[in-house]
DNA sequence: GGCTAGAATACTGCATCCATAATTATGGAT
DNA sequence: ATCCATAATTATGGATGCAGTATTCTAGCC
């Protein structure tokens, strides 16, 4: 689905916007930092015309702030931002396991097994990076099951903005195995075709999976080592 | 939520890119048919530098496509693409109508009535384009009460994209009658505060609006006169 | 000594200009 | 007459330049 169109020269703005989503979401641009066009344009060794085009699609989908005549400013992701955009996430993520469960052959699981494999792989070697990779890529996976285009673009939208607020590199505590769990009950239910178990224990895992962010906001900030 | 910020002078990309918005939204653009920058940009006495950060906008918004070294196209939306967005508009708002019925307060009933009044006038009237309007601030008022911006946020784009599909404008046959009948009972709903048949109504109030929209599909274009 | 007013500086926003790629037109060959 | 190759035209994408405004530094005043 975001295979990079072979026939697509990908024009330089796009390509600034996502280096620079990538900047923002490992929080190397921090939230509420100002943006220095002069300075990027210069480190990227291009004008700052497609840079500031950039800008303003980063702008559009919710990343940054362009206070006129005052520059660019990246954005904060309140807790109650948070709150609402689970919620919203909750709903559309449990409606795609319900479909997900309704529509899914014998490749789709089979492949959304693969992921759940290469999950627990990064879980068992503790790798931060890979496990958040992988469960980017299993939800992905039961979204694409699900098979509503729309469904899939809308939460990506939000996932940005989760994205957004820092904590996500993070899965302390248990929350690996308990996530782990959550995911494995996830699959039974699409195996035995159950669209109402489905739907629930997405909604459950997504809610954890809230808790568990809220847990590292109460936290003071010591993330960083590993 | 929308109000234009008194204190902001507001950027001229984004006025052009309001314009371009309300001239797709009104066809004058019409799906498929090519955006070319010189003549806008003349047309509004501007440079193409604002007109094209506009159109990074729009294509980030999903209205056109931009398709590099080619030019500016403005979106098609296919009928199974409206099966989609309607199947998600579904669920949201259903959830916005649940919430709703939870939170509103005597005032927000009020004020909730007093649009549906207007609604009721403008239907009276036969005045497609105040009904629309009307339409909008009834579902936008209730997203209001549910109180979940980010809910708002993600229907309100989606909205969007139903405003791109031609055939939006009529509201043929006894739609008319019917949506009213439909609002009405999804307020009788709040009242009683009964948040599961809120949704539910509302639900069934999405889906017929796709059962609408897509007879219009299925008659020939003799949209335009009045 | 702190505060205000004014000047200097810096950055944003828009316009203009140029290079490159795509499209169209034209001419020749089969 | 049709098809292909090549040239001319046109539009897009990026760079640069310039005006206007916000910020900051400095100097004068209370």
């Amino acid at each position: 689905m975001n295979a990079p169109n072979p026939i697509a020269p990908l024009a330089l703005y796009q390509e600034v916007a996502e280096r620079l989503r990538q900047r923002i979401f490992a929080h190397e641009l921090t939230p509420g930092t100002w943006v220095d066009e002069q300075s990027l344009a210069e480190e990227y060794g291009i004008s700052r015309t497609p840079l500031r085009e950039a800008l303003k699609v980063l702008a559009a989908e919710g990343l940054v702030t362009l206070k006129p005549r005052r520059g660019c400013y990246v954005n904060q992701v309140s807790e109650t931002d948070l709150d609402e955009i689970f919620d919203v996430m909750s709903l559309l993520e449990s409606e795609a396991a319900r479909l997900a469960a309704q529509h899914a052959n014998a490749a789709d699981l089979a492949a959304l097994e693969a992921i759940h494999a290469q999950l627990e792989a990064a879980a068992q070697a503790r790798d931060i990076n890979r496990f958040f990779e992988a469960n980017q890529a299993f939800h992905r996976k039961l979204q694409d099951i699900a098979g509503n285009g729309w469904l899939t673009h809308v939460v990506d939208d939000l996932r940005k903005m989760i994205k957004l607020s820092r904590h996500h590199s993070l899965f302390g505590d248990g929350r690996l195995e308990q996530s782990l769990e959550e995911h494995r009950a996830i699959v039974a239910a699409l195996r035995t075709r159950d669209a109402e178990a489905a739907g629930r224990l997405m909604r459950e895992h997504i809610g954890s999976g809230r808790a568990a962010l809220q847990r590292m906001a109460a936290k003071p900030v010591s993330h960083a080592a590993a």
